[in-house]
DNA sequence: GTCTATAGGAAGATAGAC
DNA sequence: GTCTATCTTCCTATAGAC
């Protein structure tokens, strides 16, 4: 066993508490199945977290992290086509990655019931609620357009549709329904831009 | 101990089960939390159910078929405003009993990580379709609406809309959002409803 | 047919060896 | 400063007593 410092198994174990994740769930990713994914001695463990409750702390900063605005991929034809198209290139990248998304709502519903991780989830929240806002002033502004509802109702409103079709999707895996309620939500969109 | 009937062990087993749920969460419900909440000796677990699965089965089920349809409480005024009244009936009750929200959802992500229950979840989650297409259907009926847009598409994107306010309430409880976000959501519905 | 007693193992955490 | 060996607790499940 090569001896490293704290900090790179710190780094070892996050990354390897992911990959358990993504394979077996949040549920199963235990102390154990973590050292043994990361090939890390078990009592190095509590010597780099306090507790399993911190390392899946840092495992919610590090996933919250990455989570990437959608981009705009076509920014020309018309507001529905630009919106749509946009929404399906955040909707492909669920469908490359289930399970990635299956974890992200796992940890919400673990962090919600440790009384130490509950304003994580919070906080985590508000960061996918800025990321959808900036994602919608951004459209706005490559279409020429504003919004004639409210940012924040808009934003909030947009990441329940997607957060519940993705939740949905990942139950049912019904891509053709999927598919034409994100094309409803990309009309409902485009019908309340006016030009600006 | 008095001794009863395996059917009725169940029955106590059963509805314990989802008391600790609501309680405790979904993860921290084992056999041993379970039968000392029903009063029930631990030995009679194994005796009235095969597995902790086949006890979490009898709970999806249970828990499944009391979701209750949208009632349509005042079916005067605009098309809007009965909508709107009953999108908020319907969120007085998410409210009101934000726990048992809570271990639905946790029962969905549980149920998919098992094999054993991975259909039961899919089968909930026609079931909350199903309910969803009813619903709009009699409030169409009601209102002397149609919608203009396929009913299946529509339930599918309402559905997705209440799973993800809900989701997003049980974590933030920002009560003003959501319902703001909750009224956008009726205004919509109202602006794909023509006279029929 | 119902439940007591116990098996058998996996969990998170730590004291102290190196 | 890093990790081995071990403690304690809690889990699901079962064999067999009543």
């Amino acid at each position: 066993m090569p001896r490293l410092s704290a900090d790179e198994r710190r780094e070892q174990l996050v990354e390897a508490a992911i990959r358990v994740m993504i394979r077996d769930g949040v549920a199963k990713t235990t102390t154990r199945a973590v050292v043994t994914e990361a090939a890390v001695p078990l009592g190095a463990f509590h010597y780099c977290f306090r507790s399993k409750e911190e390392l899946l702390q840092s495992v919610i900063e590090r996933i919250t992290e990455r989570t990437l605005s959608p981009v705009i991929t076509h920014p020309e034809g018309t507001p529905y086509d630009v919106i749509r198209s946009t929404l399906h290139a955040y909707w492909d990248r669920v469908r490359e990655r289930p399970a990635e998304h299956h974890v992200t709502y796992e940890l919400t519903q673990y962090a919600l019931r440790q009384p130490g991780l509950a304003d994580l989830a919070r906080k985590q929240y508000r960061h996918y609620l800025s990321i959808n806002r900036a994602y919608l002033d951004s459209m706005a502004r490559a279409l020429g357009i504003r919004w004639t509802v409210d940012l924040p109702v808009l934003a909030r409103h947009g990441l329940s549709v997607l957060d519940g079709l993705t939740l949905n999707w990942l139950i049912d895996r019904d891509d053709a329904e999927a598919s034409a309620a994100l094309d409803e939500y990309a009309r409902y969109l485009s019908s309340v831009a006016v030009p600006s």
